[in-house]
DNA sequence: ATATTTTCGTTGCACTTGCAACATTTTTTT
DNA sequence: AAAAAAATGTTGCAAGTGCAACGAAAATAT
């Protein structure tokens, strides 16, 4: 879903990194920390492999924000949320294609139909982006941690057209998200449970109400 | 900055939107409101003229969450935030230029190279809109609304350039867009004022710390 | 299997904030 | 200029939440 070389061929995709001047870089698991400097205009894709985007806590925690996959792209641009370091951590053998975003726009030969199809894909993955951020932030401006865990409950019974809920990671990442302290979400999802709202088995949550 | 027809010829630009079916429209001030439906997949063009993206609240009122000018952009996917209907309404006359975002991702022939310019700009919109929206997030992700504010200034003093900050809208949208109450944030805004943080003076806000 | 580390659940308490209500100021309309 | 409407400032209070601390449970390492 969403892969920036959808629909190139092998050989004009090998041709457009050339031209690009892009990098193919291999990060061994666990031993690579790919930091997103603000401003450094570069566009990360993932050939293979799993980088989960994390945010260094002021406790020396590490949060994670996004976890992506084969055909992902990450950047500063896009994942950039907190100047107190965003970092890309490689949790398996993971090949990454590394690309500066201004060559992506000054490419000169517009007629290439190859480049046209690769900005396409970029400008779908971009949009997907913002519709991501959206759902974010349509979260974060409920003003209490129940209507934070509804709304987010709802995101996800649209997007999976299921009243099973598997959340995709720990009650720790998920309070991140939701922005709100790890304790007090843990009481609110206990409350929401006693008052018959939702179950709760580990990871799978169960919307019982409407 | 950032008009999507930028580097496009006047020739070039009206072949483009017939091929793309794309209908200009005329707006009269005030009179008008467009409605943006989730996955309408359009995205509105503003040729020349003036729109504010609102949130209808639950009491009735509006909350502007975006103004937009000439060369900017607006859809559904972009500023859709909350289903409590979002409008676009137009303060001045206005002309926008609307496309199916799937008709532009579909079209066919990409040798043209004013397609390959158009999807370009788009592409170089939508990095933009994705940056601000991580500005958003960035503040929301704060705890306090005193953190909120600080972080807003500090976004803003690095936009600018400035220690003095000229609020883009009332402090009624402020509040909506930092996600508090309106008269909370006032609270905070006299206790940061009294405490020697910052002056303020109607809708400019200067900063005194650091 | 045991030990160690991490995650998760619970709770008391202080503090922040939303809410409501109202006064004051500013802006807009008549 | 006067009146009406909208925006802003202020405050008491109840409610919700962050924080800290701790124990239990689960996951991971030895």
């Amino acid at each position: 879903m969403g892969n920036i070389f959808e629909g190139i061929s092998e050989k004009n995709k090998r041709k457009l990194l050339k031209n690009l001047g892009a990098d193919t870089l291999h990060y061994k698991k666990d031993q690579s920390v790919i930091r997103l400097f603000k401003d450094d205009n570069i566009i990360n894709f993932i050939v293979k492999g799993n980088v989960k985007v994390v945010l260094n806590n002021i406790n020396g925690n590490q949060i994670v924000t996004e976890d992506l996959y084969d055909g992902d792209v990450f950047s500063s641009t896009i994942n950039y949320i907190d100047e107190n370091e965003t970092d890309a951590i490689v949790t398996e053998d993971t090949e990454i294609i590394s690309m500066n975003q201004q060559d992506i726009i000054d490419f000169k030969d517009n007629s290439k139909s190859y480049y046209n199809m690769f900005i396409k894909n970029l400008f779908i993955i971009m949009t997907k982006k913002i519709s991501e951020r959206n759902e974010r932030i349509q979260i974060l401006t409920k003003k209490t941690i129940r209507y934070r865990l509804l709304e987010y409950f709802e995101i996800m019974r649209k997007k999976n057209n299921s009243l099973n809920i598997y959340l995709p990671y720990n009650y720790i990442d998920l309070a991140a998200y939701i922005a709100v302290d790890r304790s007090a979400m843990s009481r609110e999802l206990s409350n929401l449970k006693d008052e018959g709202f939702i179950n709760i088995k580990g990871k799978k949550i169960t919307i019982l109400y409407k």
